[in-house]
DNA sequence: TATGAATGAGCCTTCATTCAT
DNA sequence: AATGAATGAAGGCTCATTCAT
């Protein structure tokens, strides 16, 4: 009788745990297969069990990198909250989250948005799942009254603009987690759904003061 | 022996061209010091002459990727438009830079996005700039009644934030330049003149419909 | 532990069926035995039931390749065909398998002829064969007065050489099978029977016009 | 000022006898990159300095091994020998070169043979130039009245047919050095100049005694 | 000053084989 | 009888760097 066949899928998960601890000690550019390998225990052949290919695993990392938040998106996105909360929970947890990675380890963080760079079609894919939620909650705003006068399009891509900072990993790093803080982007949620609508932006475009550079 | 420091300096420059060129070909991860030589006709040996290290050209790299931008906030802070023009320009120009770079050789900005990635120090120094040159602008709009009730930094942070998407490389590749657009860019400057001050902040903190998650 | 034997041997000849599609899938060079224990639905521990090593997996490979040609070497010499059609087919029936097989996947030949070559004795012991065949016909064709003045052995020797480009599958991929074809060998085995023997060999001899080197 | 430049080619050329060496002691299949270069003494990574590749390497070996046979017949076809004796010559010298390498070391021949398997296209280029040299041989001949009836091409495949065994290394092998000698080859020369031509092969198509299989 | 030669350590990956089960 | 896990050795190749000249 054979051996019972291991969980490759647990096998996996393991090691993405122990890239874990290598990123952290060494950062994310100098992870080779075979310190991998002595990292986990295991020979780098039987690596190739686990993954097909160094850049499979990174895949594998990178997707890692955003399980959370796409938990967190589904979670908000299906609560019962009213939508002004949902909106504001949708953006403020995983920024949340975010944060405390960067204050507990910032470099962690870094090498994973390295990472996260040479894998983009893994980030556009996380994107476009925001993308998807955000959606579905502007969805819910407008039966409601809000944003009157876009498209659920339109409506998506000012969001997304208007709290890029606090969305985009790399943003705490520039800013800082000083001064990136939920009260702000309490206030910009806020500012959305009382600004962002007909009215508000016909007074806008009525008295541009600045002329526009090619 | 002339003047040894200059003429390190112009072969330290002249590099930086090849590199550049190379970065366009080969991308930014697979520059390697004999391909770098060869492409600049030298010996590999010779390239230490000029950087210590692979890591010290990198970094003067990290440094010309933002030269010109640096070089436009000092052009715009002390030109003598209008405030709200100078504020616009300060940040429109670079974004237009960087679309045009962008659009032209999308994978090049990438690569040196990541080279800028893994040479933080050069990119938090460009933020630092930037910040400060940004202060002397806020000084100047307060003189003239903007932004009451704010101190520099607090105006100057909140504006960061806003046009956060304009100013970030990154936003750039995750938003696209479909969605960015200098007009939308106008309108926050508007925004930001008119909105940012004593009353409004006050209005908005006063009923803040939103609980704040821990 | 009722024959095992014959149960190892089934073993093997399934193996080597399967073998077989993988070298013409992927050429001889590249087969692991990992590969093909997955192409035969077994573990790669259980291949060594089977085969003691890979080497002696591509010996029976090497082999087999040589079986049917060494059947058709058996039915031409047992059969009551004139010697004469006995000889033409001799060779012309193995040659049509070759071209065949050729014509129909070349790079399956060459892969097997790769795998001959390196097994050597297997060929040399498909040769001794091929001459043994041969000498009981040309045997068989003294007995009727051809090839007179010559031994067997020189016979042999002297047809092997004259038809060798039809005999050698190597040939093939040479020479091409545009250029041998069976009319040719049909020329030649007529020339074999015409020519080879006492008077003509006497007349050759006499007036050799060539001084011979060294 | 600069070490003088290697010279390549000379490099090139050791190593090349290196490489025969080590083919000589250890067969053709396992001669890697590192047991060269440690033979060669010298480091890996060096020898990528005089071949981009093992590709280019093997390439260059097989080649190497055609080196002498080019130069005979360069030789043979510009001298001013009699046709016949040129025609022999053509086969009988490179014949004789390759009976004594592989009575000097037989399984150093066949390890080039398979490097020659292994690099069709050098191969496939010596043989062409074989025939090139050949056709200029055959054409003299038809100026004094040989190989009346036939094409030049027609007649290159048919002399190439007739001596292919003397021509083919791997006849050598699968033959015997102790069957095929130059007196045979001298043979087949005189049969080639006084029976390839209009009359013989008229009387050999009247009266085939053999039907052809498809 | 500047060179080309040369290296050594390391990279990712493959694979025949063994071994506990 | 048969398995899947696991390995160790090796494969080709790259590259930052040094060094004698």
């Amino acid at each position: 009788m054979a051996r019972p066949q291991t969980d490759i899928e647990a096998g996996r998960a393991e090691l993405l745990t122990v890239v874990d601890d290598l990123v952290r000690k060494r950062g994310a550019v100098d992870i080779s297969m075979t310190d991998l390998a002595a990292a986990a225990g295991m020979s780098p052949s039987n690596l190739y069990r686990f993954f097909e290919n160094k850049e499979a695993l990174l895949e594998a990392v990178a997707e890692r990198f955003f399980e959370d938040k796409s938990k967190i998106m589904v979670e908000v996105t299906e609560s019962d909250l009213p939508v002004r909360n949902k909106m504001y929970e949708f953006f403020a947890r995983r920024f949340l989250v975010m944060v405390q990675k960067y204050e507990a380890e910032p470099d962690l963080l870094k090498s994973y948005l390295e990472i996260g760079q040479q894998h983009f079609e893994v980030v556009r894919g996380y994107v476009d799942l925001g993308d998807h939620y955000l959606s579905l909650i502007v969805a819910e705003a407008m039966e409601q009254g809000y944003f009157q006068g876009l498209s659920i399009d339109e409506t998506v891509s000012l969001i997304n603009q208007m709290i890029h900072c606090y969305t985009n990993p790399e943003s705490i790093i520039y800013i800082g987690t000083g001064k990136l803080r939920v009260e702000k982007l309490a206030h910009i949620v806020d500012a959305m759904f009382n600004g962002l609508g007909v009215q508000a932006s016909a007074e806008l475009t009525k008295e541009s003061h600045i002329k526009i550079v090619s």
